[in-house]
DNA sequence: CCCCAATCTGAGATCGATCTCACATTGGAG
DNA sequence: CTCCAATGTGAGATCGATCTCAGATTGGGG
């Protein structure tokens, strides 16, 4: 009831200094009461919690973090908010964020570094806590060590650095790859095709043939779901086809189209298609649409991440499922903790502060529907 | 090259001090070079940007902030940020507050009025300049009172108050509506469902037969796509029967599709469904592809809300397009309009300080594709 | 009765940028 | 030469919360 000050009353909101004034003590006696600590009299305390009941006293966060450093905000860098992906993700940070009692900053960067430059700047004059960011080079991460180096905790997400001083928070992508390689394999197909995704920027030196393992080092999705794809026709002794294999940038819907097409052209035809992402799914099952081949009967597709689609469409799409939000939440349960640690070395030279280089791979679902059949 | 401040060089960021100290100056009239204003000589002016250089300065928002009490953050409440809509929405308000160099705090309320009422407190604690929120009553707007009250900017989005002093962006709803509904009855069609979406704690008193067009008051999309239902069927003469209108809880699927058979059950069957949003749109064409019902043969179906889904199953679904990313920018262009304009009365008791009660309308398309065709 | 510890309180410093104001300098006009 | 305006500069206050520290008051044990 009485908790608002009544519109009409004083002109701006109350600080500490009315509060105290109010119930007659110092600032610092009545910071002590709502700060839970030092020695204050029962008196003292009922007197300030009456005054800030009766003026809705509400401390300022931005003073608070002027003195103490601390924010209680974070930042999400992420290529496009309105990504699915990214605002599923964005969705599982500001749960966890909540329960940390903070707040999330987002920035888009459309995948281009100097934006990114620009948005861990800004963010770092903010004060934040701690930044959670899908690089767009995971090779110069030099934007992500200015952070570091100014002693604020970071978490990669979706993309892994070179770097190994960064927490980062990914899919299985090659183990799951490899199961849903393996599923078409099992199903008689062998000729399978692999699409994915490239930034412009970055061309994917993916070596054919060669498997890389390593675990360690930079990854991109799309670079780990190949190296499934490469692992499972391996592993069931099966060629590796340069005309099977085909990248598109992310942000062109006609050089996807091309690419499905491209392999779809390869002779003798591929019988399986097995698109690593949702923007690859789509223009191959709108290729394939439009061109009457059947679904599984002529070609059978398995695509990486679930849309609302996949089921309203026949048939259903069958899919490898990552879930944004379980990532956005594993990548923020992350940061939390980088920051609550107390080993925060801060700037030091030695070691670049925070994250020691944990790499969290949440996991992924197999959902089998009625997109892939058994090879004709 | 020499804009980094290199790793290893002091411990915390450089502050105007700093920078002054290295220049030989005092804070001031560094402060005077770096804000441009007030007198400078050539040698400071170049000797203090030298020492910005070589020290990599960047100023502190939040000390600016305590300063100027002008955040260069605005607010973004919004029910669930994972949403299509509000995701597109999002990164309509990004892109305008990039350009006027502000950053966005985004909060989720899952339209729960104890949360809203969370976000606008947090949001006025760190002093941002600005809100735009989806209320979560449009009657009873106390909270937003709170944040114009303390003199900062309301922009509602999407859904329009009662209380006339907050600006406000909607789509065209009821228009919209009202064209796509008399594309139907065009289509020769006489018995048209209406399906909508509502919240829990608000059910919809809907005044069948009346139809209320006054502009200015408490608006919820789903209301007035209703209203423009109404409207439709007024014009053409034809009966409004409440067995073919239903709501359904927007967060309850199952209630949607009971919401959908129900109507669907109705006698004699209804030969069009016009689905409120997104939501509804989905469920409807899940269970008339469930149930094997031909569309447009048996039935009709036009949609609110274009998905991608839409183009890519079949028949691809005719749809009433909202953008959401237009009606971002059209709000945050409407903030920033308000944070910039001078009449800033801020906390008077005579009115409420920002905003006017304008409303910005922004427009819908029908795209006409193959699911909405002649009546049996 | 004295003294020391525990308890309580407020003045003032701090964080960093910005702005006011008072105090120098110039220069040119009279 | 004098005077005033224009120009240039720095000390210090300010925003609000928090914390240190010094001082004040109480109480109980010796």
């Amino acid at each position: 009831m009485a908790t608002e000050p009544g519109a009409g009353s004083g002109s701006r909101r109350p600080s500490l200094k009315d509060v105290a004034a109010r119930a007659g003590v110092s600032r610092a006696s009545a910071s002590r009461v709502l700060g839970g600590y030092g020695y204050s009299s029962q008196d003292v305390v009922d007197r300030v919690m009456a005054a800030v009941r009766e003026l809705g006293y509400e401390p300022d966060r931005v003073a608070r973090t002027m003195r103490s450093g601390k924010s209680g905000v974070i930042g999400f860098v992420c290529a496009d908010i309105s990504d699915a992906f990214f605002s599923g993700a964005m969705r599982g940070i500001c749960d966890v964020a909540l329960r940390e009692g903070a707040q999330v900053i987002v920035m888009n960067t459309d995948d281009k570094p100097g934006q990114e430059r620009d948005a861990t700047r800004v963010l770092l004059s903010h004060k934040v806590d701690g930044v959670i960011i899908t690089p767009v080079s995971v090779r110069e991460p030099a934007h992500i060590d200015a952070i570091t180096g100014a002693g604020v905790p970071v978490v990669s997400l979706d993309r892994q650095l070179s770097d190994i001083g960064i927490d980062s928070v990914v899919a299985d992508n090659e183990a799951a790859t490899e199961r849903a390689i393996h599923h078409l394999i099992g199903l008689g197909h062998r000729r399978i095709a692999f699409l994915g995704s490239v930034q412009r920027e970055e061309p994917p030196v993916l070596r054919v043939g060669k498997v890389r393992a390593n675990v360690v080092g930079p990854s991109r999705p799309s670079l780990d779901r190949a190296r499934g794809y490469l692992r499972a026709l391996t592993a069931a002794g099966l060629p590796v086809e340069r005309e099977l294999i085909a990248f598109a940038p992310h942000d062109a819907p006609d050089g996807r189209l091309e690419a499905v097409a491209g392999v779809l052209a390869a002779e003798p035809r591929p019988s399986a298609l097995f698109t690593a992402d949702s923007y690859m799914t789509r223009s191959a099952f709108s290729l394939l649409s439009e061109r009457g081949i059947a679904i599984p009967g002529e070609m059978s597709l398995i695509g990486f991440d679930d849309l609302e689609w996949t089921t309203l469409v026949r048939p259903r799409i069958s899919v490898v499922v990552q879930s944004a939000y379980d990532m956005g939440r594993a990548a923020a349960d992350q940061l939390f903790a980088q920051i609550a640690r107390p080993d925060a070395t801060g700037t030091d030279a030695t070691g670049t502060g925070a994250g020691r280089g944990d790499r969290t791979v949440v996991p992924t679902r197999f959902i089998e529907r009625e997109s892939a059949g058994a090879a004709p």
